[in-house]
DNA sequence: CCGAGATTGTACCGATCGGTACAGCAAGTC
DNA sequence: GACTTGCTGTACCGATCGGTACAATCTCGG
């Protein structure tokens, strides 16, 4: 049994689960319905859409709590070292350590990925601007900078998808820790 | 129009790529009769068991691909900076360098994720296993090794979600750069 | 207490899902 | 040329897919 929901602050998050621990085609409507307790006529209420409406406000959720809490900080930072483990401190409670999947990922591996490539990229590139430019504030190169920023998403992703697939949460906080001692390390 | 088939040897990379680029739930049996050249008789005449069959069968050959071609040479391997050369070489062109997609990462992420569970944990282990184990002959203490070693598997599949979600095949070449001077570098 | 709008459950839609049954066909063997 | 054996296309199955229609209900200002 799983209460019902009460208005759509509560939904996104929900919805945002069912998308992240099935993938879009995985994310059947009865799915949705069960984890949101929902039935079908309140779920084509609030999205006419339907799913495709579902995943792109779930990924526009996402992208303001990123926005908000990853990249912003990042960009107003005066302090590289500080972001940095802010960045890797909130990236750690975001995804629980390495047990809950990035749902921007996920889609991007998946037979949506066209619907939603726009929204993906744009998450990811400015994700790596805001990164790159904290870097760049602490002395390094602009190439340098961009190097390391991508470095550390791929790090982040790559480190969700072992952790899932060898279903164990060590390799993430590992590669996490490995991730920040680079990102903040003396340029070569 | 898909030329046929004509043995199970050609069958399994056809079916391989069609379930490397829908994941498990997106591979219909349309979508395989069609990147086959092969109807439903015939598909469950070679696979009685069906989709999951296919699925493990190519599996299995991904896996064996990469034990003869990857791991057997790691663990036999002397020197361990050609090793090391060699299997970025070989991961690179297998790749695509970053344009074709990892289906047991791919697998890990989806639904289906509990089906083949032993299996891909299986693979990443055995990886693993082998990388520590060239990397350890190369004078680093077996925590280093392992350490090392982990960090190039959440690279390599880190590099490939985020080529794939940027749409930009350089930053898997890129990352696979760096990847190769950390696996050689001195001990810290 | 009433009416209006928001919300809900349910029945239903055509399409497609994975899978089965089976008749037909090709090719070799005796 | 009969007979087996391996392969193939096709019709069909029940279940489920995403989505629609709509009547019933709830909520709340007036």
């Amino acid at each position: 049994m799983v209460k019902p929901v009460v208005d759509r602050a509560d939904l996104l998050p929900r919805l945002a689960e069912v998308f992240r621990s099935h993938g879009y085609e995985g994310a059947t409507l009865a799915l949705i319905s069960q984890a949101t307790g929902l039935g079908k006529g309140s779920l084509y209420h609030f999205f006419p859409g339907g799913k495709a409406q579902m995943a792109a406000e779930v990924l526009a959720g996402i992208d303001s709590w990123f926005e908000a809490n990853i990249f912003a900080p990042l960009r107003t930072s005066d302090d590289p070292a500080r972001a940095v483990a802010a960045m890797v401190g909130a990236v750690d409670s975001y995804f629980q350590s390495g047990h809950r999947m990035c749902l921007v990922g996920v889609i991007a591996l998946g037979a949506s990925r066209d619907i939603f490539a726009e929204q993906v990229q744009d998450y990811f590139r400015r994700w790596n601007d805001a990164l790159a430019l904290v870097l760049r504030r602490s002395g390094l190169s602009a190439s340098v900078a961009r190097r390391r920023s991508a470095d550390a998403l791929v790090t982040i992703q790559g480190a969700l998808v072992l952790a899932r697939a060898l279903d164990d949460s060590r390799v993430f906080g590992q590669a996490m820790a490995e991730m920040t001692t680079r990102l903040l390390a003396k340029p070569d």
